[in-house]
DNA sequence: GTCTATACTCAGATAGAC
DNA sequence: GTCTATCTGAGTATAGAC
């Protein structure tokens, strides 16, 4: 807590992210220097000495962002081990997503929520670096893909994106209450694997199925 | 076209409302009076005659996008009969929903993209209307419940929220090429009822399918 | 109805004291 | 590192000519 090693100017950044990521929730142009510095408990001027601009504060909030969700996606879908079947990793990363998004994290939220609004030249090089997760995503899809455990005449560019959409728009009607992020995610990670219509063969539609031959072609 | 009926002020307040609606698909703050002004050919100043305020001119445009979803989704709704399997009701909704918000209706993906931005008076004003479309999927989807369509153990709220997400999210990803809207609508509707793993049965998974028996209870 | 000109407000950003 | 004070630009909105 009180490490030597990490410099006071390094908590105060910390802070000002933590302030800026909260405020920018509720969109860019819109959020002020002085709504951050309020909430970092400081003056907006102040914000100039750890920031040049309004910009490359938000950047740093974006980039955050997909770290984060890159970071617990993954920890989940490794967490499984490497003989896990695909789909069961599929599942995994859906409900950590969603759990990310949902819990509370304000760099998660205002990532999704702003990335539409800031600065051409900032969302352009933001993109770029969240390629690297739609290709972590691409890749999961197609493993799937290749063990049978996806309809062949499934398109996996639209599913990758109605997934992530059925997903990140969740930063818009979650509110915490009854259900936990934990539970919604479960949930989720079946109903977008498995659909909502019944399936005849049994109740248990977890990840135990198996292709029962493989893919012609 | 030249209607006498439709006095100029009116048809100069539809181009407002359009060139509006397209400059809100970047944001709300961040769009300028001039900004709209200029795409509908005017002064900035000159909008003052047709709006009190910019807060006046954003209502309307989210107004006419909830109205305009309304009105697509029930006639698709609707074209099926009154004797139309609940899950075919369903399913031509998602479709209808879909096209709606990807052919390229500006009022439409502005209302998905600055509904989280506009200031907390319009954005209850507006919620409430928006209570009429969410009761209409709501009903689709217990209707569909109701005959057995839907599995019992999914959560109908989160479904149609997690449903309505994948499609909204559609206005941060879909490019106008390869695929239409209308091609991608027919995909995303079974992608989101039935899933996108393999169903023993068959290939034809589209409505035909009938609930074995009634619902436990 | 639309224009031009302008009042008014407030944001981002800078400078210099402490 | 943070403060206060201030510059500068831009945006909403108004007034009055045409």
């Amino acid at each position: 807590m009180a490490d030597p090693r990490v410099r006071k100017s390094q908590r105060t950044r910390r802070r000002i992210l933590d302030a800026a990521a909260v405020a920018f929730r509720r969109g860019y142009a819109s959020v002020t220097l002085k709504d951050i510095a309020a909430r970092a408990g400081m003056q907006a001027g102040s914000l100039y000495y750890h920031f040049d601009t309004k910009e490359e504060l938000v950047e740093a909030v974006l980039d955050a962002g997909v770290d984060g969700a890159i970071a617990a996606t993954r920890e989940a879908v490794d967490a499984l081990g490497p003989d896990a079947h695909p789909l069961a990793r599929l599942r995994a990363a859906i409900a950590a997503h969603l759990r990310f998004v949902l819990a509370e994290d304000a760099y998660a939220s205002a990532n999704i929520r702003i990335l539409g609004q800031v600065p051409e030249s900032i969302r352009e090089r933001h993109l770029k670096r969240q390629r690297a997760y739609g290709a972590f995503w691409r890749a999961l899809f197609r493993q799937a893909a290749a063990a049978g455990a996806i309809r062949p005449d499934v398109d996996l560019s639209v599913a990758r994106m109605l997934a992530l959409g059925a997903l990140n728009w969740s930063v818009e009607w979650y509110r915490a209450g009854r259900r936990t992020p934990a539970e919604i995610a479960a949930h989720a990670a079946t109903m977008i694997l498995d659909g909502v219509t019944p399936r005849p063969e049994s109740r248990a539609n977890q990840a135990r199925r198996r292709p029962s031959r493989a893919r012609r072609a």
